[in-house]
DNA sequence: TTGTATGCGTTATCAT
DNA sequence: ATGATAACGCATACAA
């Protein structure tokens, strides 16, 4: 082994606390984890011992002889994507007083990477998971199914969920917001949305508008849907190609990320008057689509409230306080502003 | 289930692998990490057999027994600020390809919570530590000189680091930016920072500002420094308080997050001509400087790079490959628009 | 090329 | 309330 005891570098192991405190290890390893089974003196002698060696406690010796982990991982599709901050706080926040460690990772939406980084994860031997999207390659079902490991999906309210799913319904969304549309008078509604391909979260917001436009009589018309990628200047190409194109839409509805924002600002460039010319709604209670001018109606959605019930119920289940396999709809809300 | 030893969540153990390829578990062991010292039949039935029990290997054990780490640990001030998206993803694009993970950690800026996020990783022995922030507690430093963990912080090239600097100058960026307005040709320039109090950043802009003005034998007015949270809205009310304050500035440098937005948001509602009432200056190159009306004058930081020459650097480190206590100096740029 | 013995630092279990 | 002993699952060191 190569052995440097005590040279700099060294962390100090539980026997030299014991010893320096003149008690076994498992007076230490109790004094730690559950204070109230040790004596007073004993308490102090350990604490004071581990000061003076500067102890800090191998979590992955803990981890292995318990058989427990005290670390969750979550997935995210793409960090540079600020929307999902509000829910990692949301878990942050709940972890933070439990003692669980959270270990973050970016798929990149990408399904391959996705399943190296679950394995990853089992691999560290994870307490839970915590994933964004909701399509997995069947390794990752394999793998999930195996471990046993609890499960919570948070990107859609999928209907075939690996284990429990907290999220709100992409679908139910898309749909209201073309009903609040409608509802304030506009019936030619163009829909720009992200590429479906990679993102359940997009192809239901499709199949939402798609929906709704059915349920109120009015045709889905191809030349209203467009897919763009990500990003401010997706947005700006999207309402030019709409607005000018052959049968322009007296609103837009853009699904996706910062979509809005960007055709806003295109409006503005060219002096197109918001929503005298063509109304323009989002997907997001970004704080920008406040600020802008004029600010933009949209969807709030409960970011925040994924990130903390999805945590709550991912604990209750490595804890053993339910053995439910949960399903939690938090719902959405409409912001009605000027851009409408 | 007979013949699923352990049952639906016991995880199969490298031994379970071994007698169903019918070798030791040194030989499953080498097999895994360095195919090329096992037999080429040996390397298939191993193959063959981890894919029959879904072994996936337990890095808890391997990580103890081996005594070195594939955990990286990240700690930024702020997850939901989206600057520090790149600088992640410039890290995790390095790690993907050598085998560590990365875990992320969110500090909210708090001297205490970093202190509790070090002790948390160093539990989990990782291999080396990445922090943004740059201003630490006692503890963090006694915590890290004990542990011998090598570290790289990004945050700002600080002049007394813990052990390695990848970064690029507050000081000097900002300075640099108030240089350009005055080129420019203008003579009262405001400034406008995030909060000094918890961030050495801020501060470092702040020196850098009067520095600058120093320099140009400019005086350093007070009325023309604001410090204000985080925000769209409080860059629209710094803008305001400037303009309409007893003696304006003809330009405003907003050295801090989406200030700059905001108060390019706020001249917009009150058709104030920007540059022409007041010119607009922003301290990081965020997709909506670009494309707001009119696009906003701003400097270029290397945030993607921090994270990638960060995670070579710490690499080379670990690995061994390197021993020195680098310091790397990434530069900056100035995109000049139309804003000012 | 492959196997055996042993230890990594902690906790579970059973004694005292 | 405290201690002794045996795991936890894997990798190092050495032997064959």
């Amino acid at each position: 082994m190569p052995g440097d005891p005590g040279g700099p570098g060294a962390n100090s192991r539980m026997r030299d606390v014991a010893s320096r405190a003149g008690v076994s290890t498992m007076t230490v390893s109790r004094a730690l984890k559950d204070p109230s089974k040790v004596s007073e003196a004993v308490r102090l002698r350990v604490a004071e011992a581990v000061r003076a060696v500067g102890y800090v406690p191998n979590r992955l010796a803990g981890n292995l002889s318990s058989m427990r982990s005290n670390v969750i991982g979550l997935i995210v599709p793409g960090l540079e994507n600020s929307l999902f901050a509000p829910t990692i706080q949301g878990v942050s926040e709940v972890l933070r007083r439990t003692g669980y460690q959270l270990m973050i990772a970016d798929s990149l939406y990408d399904d391959t990477a996705e399943e190296q980084l679950v394995e990853a994860f089992l691999a560290q031997r994870v307490a839970g998971l915590m994933l964004h999207d909701t399509h997995h390659t069947r390794a990752v079902h394999d793998m999930l199914r195996r471990a046993a490991v609890p499960v919570v999906e948070t990107g859609t309210l999928v209907s075939d969920p690996l284990d429990m799913v907290v999220s709100y319904s992409n679908h139910d969304a898309s749909a209201a917001m073309v009903r609040h549309l409608h509802r304030l008078g506009y019936r030619r509604i163009g829909f720009v949305s992200l590429p479906a391909a990679n993102n359940d979260r997009s192809r239901d917001r499709q199949a939402g508008y798609r929906a709704a436009l059915a349920a109120l009589g009015l045709p889905v018309e191809p030349g209203l849907m467009l897919e763009m990628p990500s990003g401010l200047a997706s947005g700006a190409e999207a309402v030019v190609r709409l607005v000018e194109g052959a049968s322009p839409p007296d609103a837009v509805f853009l699904a996706g990320d910062v979509l809005a924002a960007g055709a806003l600002f295109e409006c503005q460039r060219r002096g197109w008057a918001v929503p005298g010319r063509v109304a323009l709604a989002a997907f997001d209670d970004i704080d920008m689509l406040r600020h802008v001018v004029p600010p933009i109606t949209t969807l709030r959605l409960p970011r925040a409230a994924m990130g903390r019930r999805g945590a709550e119920v991912l604990l209750d289940r490595i804890e053993g306080r339910s053995t439910e396999r949960v399903r939690v709809d938090l719902g959405f809300e409409i912001i009605q502003r000027e851009s409408t």
